[in-house]
DNA sequence: CAAAATGGTTACAAAAGTATAACTATTTAT
DNA sequence: ATAAATAGTTATACTTTTGTAACCATTTTG
């Protein structure tokens, strides 16, 4: 059993390990030509889109993304007007982090324009083909989200997520 | 259909959206920890891994990476006595790029430590979870493997892969 | 209240990746 | 045979990301 799990978990890996450098070159390179962000801002954006409110160190943790980092970027973020800054009234060293409408727009915008090539490549696949690819992508997003816990490459302690 | 198709796709694109800063953090992290390597130079070895030769422009291609950026990684990986160059007697303009028995022996040894938070973690799941991850993990990287053309990021015309 | 911890910013250095042009050597095309 | 194209390297500048330390403001702890 222990072997058998091992070896699974093995062919898993390598899997991850592979499916890796295919995202990374498709869509760094897709962000980079043909939007003004970069890879980390919008992870950022990405993250917000499902959290409603954050704060610096939160979106620190759940991206591994430095603290001085996170600044930098959502520096940006505001000059675009995408994110806004509130101040937390219960304690004020909090800051935290909400996407505008702008932002909300932007984001499915840029999405659809990051991904136009994988977009054409994925309608060559036959109907069927796309729904059990739907199927594994929804797995594998939703286990990995799971299991990836607060990692605290952070400065400073990490909280809980 | 042309509209499920592309909700479908739209849902498809979302979910490796999202898969993408998982696996960035994750993996990339460890990479710099652990080894004294950089992501690039790994990716480089993943594709030799499986591919025996490759001249410099087909890793360039394969990995939508620039040629001066695959010379650079490449020498990284020569001084590590982990791939060799050949000279290829039909062309020789041709650099043959190949892994050697230690760049073998090493980059499984790299895989495992990379990885080993992540093989905790996936510890944790039941074995039914695990197989179905396998499943889903092939297909997604079988799927993006033959979907992900050569996108020509390279100076230069890029050869078909 | 004083000390320690936390949240965030600033400043700075360094690594990793990207982009471009110029160059050599070799091969292909006209 | 000359010109054009290809494979690869070198050099250089730039962007993105990471890491570290110092710092301020605020909150928590003792």
């Amino acid at each position: 059993m222990t072997t058998k799990s091992t070896t699974t978990i093995d062919k898993i890996i390598e899997n991850l390990i592979r499916i890796h450098p295919l995202l990374t070159k498709n869509l760094n390179r897709s962000i980079r030509t043909k939007t003004n962000l970069n890879p980390g801002s919008l992870f950022i954006l990405g993250i917000l889109n499902r959290n409603e409110m954050l704060s610096m160190s939160e979106i620190g943790c759940k991206l591994s993304m430095p603290k001085p980092h996170v600044t930098a970027q959502v520096d940006k973020l505001i000059a675009e007007g995408m994110v806004e800054r509130l101040f937390d009234p219960n304690d004020r060293r909090i800051i935290n982090i909400k996407m505008t409408e702008k932002g909300k727009n932007d984001f499915h915008q840029i999405k659809m324009e990051i991904s136009t090539e994988l977009r054409q490549n994925l309608k060559k696949l036959e109907e069927i083909k796309l729904e059990e690819l739907l199927a594994s992508t929804t797995q594998v997003r939703t286990l990995l989200s799971e299991i990836m816990t607060d990692n605290s490459a952070n400065t400073g302690t990490c909280n809980k997520i």
